[in-house]
DNA sequence: TCCGACGATGTAAGCGCATACATTCAATCT
DNA sequence: AGATTGAATGTATGCGCTTACATCGTCGGA
């Protein structure tokens, strides 16, 4: 890293409504009132506060404004870790501006991290709708409960991902902050919940592979076993058998952790086994994706041989060859409605516990034999 | 959207250190001491503490805390408007649970939303290291000022996206909050600066053309003109050719706007017009991307009959078919060394402004005819 | 035995703002 | 003219915490 050798020379003050009021030759509640309610002051007064504000360079100062109003108008955004670190290094760069590396390996995977932006990302916009600024914090190594506590004492309500915070930990901090779980389930809990209709979306898919392309022998690859989605997802896979008069099975055939890699190798076992299904139903498209790879590479034909479908509804699946057939989740819907909830409980913090279950989307495309193949 | 009928019923309250206190039999000052100089507190007292901690469910004001304290230990992230929304509308969603698609049309280009993931996740690392909280906003629509002050307000430091934000109100910012620009040029701006040897980088790319593969008919296609890492890459490109005693154009044979759609169109009219440079550098890997997939389908063979790169190194770009040979911006890293930069803005208020600049990798691989082809 | 030092805790003064309530004054009504 | 009203502004309090300073023991050394 290049330090560039530095120029200027910069000075900092921090006006507050005393100097503010002063300048303007108000009292501090005037100046108070042309910022939060203009319409309670005359033209003129307003006029001289808010020149007084801009000679000054005031900014109020948001923890003065939330100590005083009682409410942070902000709402904290808890994600899980996805690098599962204790400790992080301090940042380490080569001291050459510019280094040359023949055909590196490919990156990992950002696929949770698209899952999470694009939930921030609803969350963000509904934020901004109402005029509330977004915290986050990811729960992370031995101070996660001490970075909760800190994020819970300065934000008006959390919005928390399902399995990121131990049940216990979550109550406790709900008994001073209202809290809503996107994608968990609710284990006896009192947060307002918001998810999606996972369990009826893959019966729908499943349906569809049962009776439009008339496949008999499915199997289901499983992502992590503790994660409610994929209880969800599997239940509906194999309600989509009972109805259909089809023998369901007690477990997923394969058990993965929702990532490209471990489908690589439930899918290397798959043809290992020789014993390849009409139909491999994949709790996720990441599974599927990396399931496809193995698949492809070893001269099987997808869907001819093989009808592969995933679940998410991620970019990569619209992307690969031949582009996946899933189940799309509305992430930033998830995200927008997770904040509504919360601004509700805030309106009113008596009302019973909600949960919300927003729609999902079947997206039939190649890899079941639909779509223009 | 199903909302399923509400069962419990939750009571919420919010203890304070008053409340702490009287139960623990301490003063306010020893129940603070506990919390923040456990080590100048006997160890009895500590216990009786936290004991009254636990069982009032206690979490100290953040507000309170920031205004005592007169640092928030926050830092802002302001972000630009990928949307360019004025306005977004309440959550719209199908009453239907599930619904099908046939084939619908691939996804939009997050790609731009990674690049900010990458560096918010840089940030949010750096700052969990530091016990910082993270606070972010997106500039957008009519309140952006306002939003932006709001941030101002309620943070120790802000760090921000280049071209994010005009700079006159970034000044005006300045003058009560520190500023990190990430990524933007300074222009006689008074701020902190961190961005990356895009100049360098793209120069030595350029060479690696120019002398390990022996082209000389080199053509590069811009993104946005008004934005300073085009420039700066253009630059780059530049300073290769003339370098080699090459003619070196006054401009970009083509201009884009950084997306995969403009790259697309980009393509479409080399092809038409049937001279094709021996090479193509693109300013980015979007732009590159949508470029790559129009040559396939044009026939044109990468990197046989033309040779392709990109800049930044994005996830997609080591997955394409040719894979995209590029320039690797350590986006994470961007993002750490902006709250460090932060902090000693903070530890040192009177120091001159600075400027970081870091490193970046050549990535050679398939589309200029390294790597396994 | 007395004094100083030091550790542990309490006291009290804000931090910068919002807001209930009081005050002022001009316009309106009787 | 005096009473009444309402808009505009000021006064004063407190939000929940940190922290400088004061206080109180306790213990070791003279």
């Amino acid at each position: 890293m290049v330090v560039v050798p530095p120029t200027g020379v910069p000075e900092r003050s921090r006006a507050t409504v005393y100097d503010v009021a002063e300048r303007a030759g108000v009292s501090i509640a005037t100046v108070s009132r042309v910022l939060r309610r203009p319409e309670a002051v005359s033209r003129a007064t307003t006029q001289r506060v808010l020149d007084a504000v801009r000679e000054l360079g005031y900014v109020p100062s948001g923890s003065a404004r939330g100590l005083a109003a009682r409410r942070s108008g902000a709402v904290g955004l808890v994600f899980p870790d996805f690098d599962d670190v204790e400790e992080i290094d301090p940042v380490c760069l080569s001291d050459e501006p510019v280094t040359v590396r023949p055909d590196p390996p490919g990156g990992a995977e950002p696929v949770t991290n698209l899952y999470m932006g694009e939930v921030m990302r609803g969350v963000e916009i509904e934020a901004w709708r109402h005029s509330l600024s977004v915290t986050v914090a990811v729960a992370r190594g031995a101070r996660k409960e001490a970075v909760l506590d800190d994020l819970a004492g300065r934000v008006d309500g959390l919005v928390v991902l399902g399995g990121t915070v131990p049940a216990d930990v979550l109550a406790r901090i709900g008994r001073s902050t209202p809290v809503v779980v996107v994608a968990g389930h609710r284990d006896g809990d009192d947060h307002d919940h918001v998810g999606t209709a996972n369990g009826p979306g893959m019966r729908v898919l499943t349906e569809h592979l049962l009776h439009a392309h008339g496949l008999r022998d499915l199997a289901f690859a499983g992502g992590a076993a503790d994660v409610s989605d994929d209880r969800d997802r599997f239940d509906g896979f194999r309600a989509a058998l009972r109805a259909a008069g089809l023998p369901a099975p007690e477990a997923p055939l394969l058990r993965g952790d929702f990532t490209q890699a471990r489908g690589r190798d439930l899918a290397r076992r798959l043809v290992d086994a020789g014993d390849l299904p009409e139909a491999l139903v994949c709790a996720n498209d990441q599974t599927a994706l990396g399931v496809l790879d193995v698949l492809l590479g070893a001269g099987v034909r997808v869907p001819q041989d093989l009808v592969l479908t995933g679940f998410d509804g991620i970019d990569a699946a619209g992307r690969s060859r031949p582009r996946l057939t899933t189940v799309h989740q509305p992430m930033v819907e998830l995200g927008r409605v997770a904040v509504d909830a919360l601004l509700q409980r805030l309106a009113g913090p008596g009302a019973p516990p909600t949960t919300r279950v927003l729609p999902v989307q079947v997206l039939l495309r190649e890899s079941c034999g639909c779509g223009r193949a």
